[in-house]
DNA sequence: GTTTCATTAAAACGTTTGTTTGAATCATAC
DNA sequence: GTATGATTCAAACAAACGTTTTAATGAAAC
């Protein structure tokens, strides 16, 4: 458990951090101790409180270090978009990648650990944790708020509820794509050795097949 | 959190599972305390030792007591068409309803727990606790190799590994659809008040949408 | 050199954790 | 009724938990 490589990166406090965000993907919150982290960290059991206040503080820190500059990316993305369209319609299919690919991209980047954080925000999306959740929300409203509007105007023709269906079925998608640990995994052999550059293109296809899949119709309640 | 509803139903090993299926559910497996799954079962603390051995295996026991029926229907529904189809080649999109529509339709079950089952599944693809991991690996490794098989003798000319990505896909938009708590709900209010009779179809097409998706292409490395 | 303030350190705090114990209670069989 | 085996019960166990405390250490300001 104890990995002390000499205390030469960082300063304390992204030490923790980058321990944190490592033990809680593996373990998940609960499962993390402030012990496991100091040690893995190389610091003292009490710099998490003395840095951080509390735990839960400490995990707050630890979505928001990241999720500001992803959320930030998308919509630069976005907007660079809509610049280039000149007030035209945009693609669905760019909307899709401004959203997704760039998280793609960010999970991509194994050296710096936008994958370990990848990993970790997917499997929080299934922790209905009330203080994550949100945070969760808080920390994305803006974001989702403007590429659902981007979407709403791109496909005018189509029922605004099916096309939030569509995005919360493409966020599950991704989110497992990244951090599921797969019973497939375990039965056929692991993919690729989990190299996210194959990933990203076969996601991105399936996204789209599934977001322009002729819409079902119900026998049932409207 | 103590609810005892008179200790009216069912004995006590089963009122045990039930409590720890739907704490598991809502806390997590570190989450969720002996005295919390007791308090809520309304039986004494050293009933789940007892009964159960250890913790561990408590979950193990929870996961089972469903996987198996689940997994037992879905190899049913998919030797149903089989015999039905009488050697000719079976339609994709029978086949994915075999497995995933079996499995949405659990989940439609809110009065006998195969939602809150579903949703403790769901959340359980993404922890990557080994203990767990090697369980759900052993109780799905028949019926996903069975299902694997037939999609590929439906699919002749698409690449196998292309289906293997495309199931791991699937397996995600539902595990999500089900479980996912989902920034949307928080930023959009939640969609039909968890109406599982909606969610189905829609899913539904959507993976079918995602099958059959053209491949893409890779600029990269094969 | 001394003061000052931020950081680190070791030790202890009271709770809560999963599990075990040994006696009490129950239903069934003789 | 009495013996038997399974189950339930209250109580206690050591270990681990998040957090706090108080003293030691560090570097910069005067």
């Amino acid at each position: 458990m104890t990995e002390v490589p000499g205390k030469a990166a960082g300063d304390t406090r992204s030490r923790i951090l980058d321990a944190a965000e490592r033990l809680f993907m593996e373990n998940g919150f609960d499962g993390t101790s402030m012990r496991m982290i100091t040690s893995q960290a190389g610091v003292n059991l009490a710099a998490v409180n003395y840095h951080f206040g509390t735990k839960e503080l400490l995990i707050q820190e630890v979505f928001r270090r990241r999720l500001t500059d992803l959320n930030r990316a998308r919509l630069a993305a976005l907007e660079a978009l809509e610049l280039e369209a000149a007030g035209a319609s945009l693609k669905p299919s760019r909307i899709v990648d401004a959203f997704f690919g760039t998280a793609l991209r960010m999970a991509a980047d194994v050296e710096g650990g936008g994958h370990t954080f990848m990993c970790l925000l997917g499997r929080t999306y299934t922790e209905p944790n009330e203080f994550v959740r949100q945070f969760l929300a808080e920390e994305y409203a803006e974001c989702v708020e403007r590429f659902l509007a981007a979407l709403y105007r791109a496909l005018p023709e189509v029922d605004r509820k099916e096309i939030l269906w569509r995005f919360h079925f493409m966020m599950g998608a991704m989110s497992y794509a990244i951090a599921g640990t797969d019973a497939l995994q375990l039965v056929t052999g692991k993919f690729d050795d989990e190299n996210p550059s194959q990933l990203a293109p076969r996601l991105m296809s399936f996204l789209l097949g599934g977001l322009r899949a002729p819409l079902a119709e119900f026998g049932g309640l409207k």
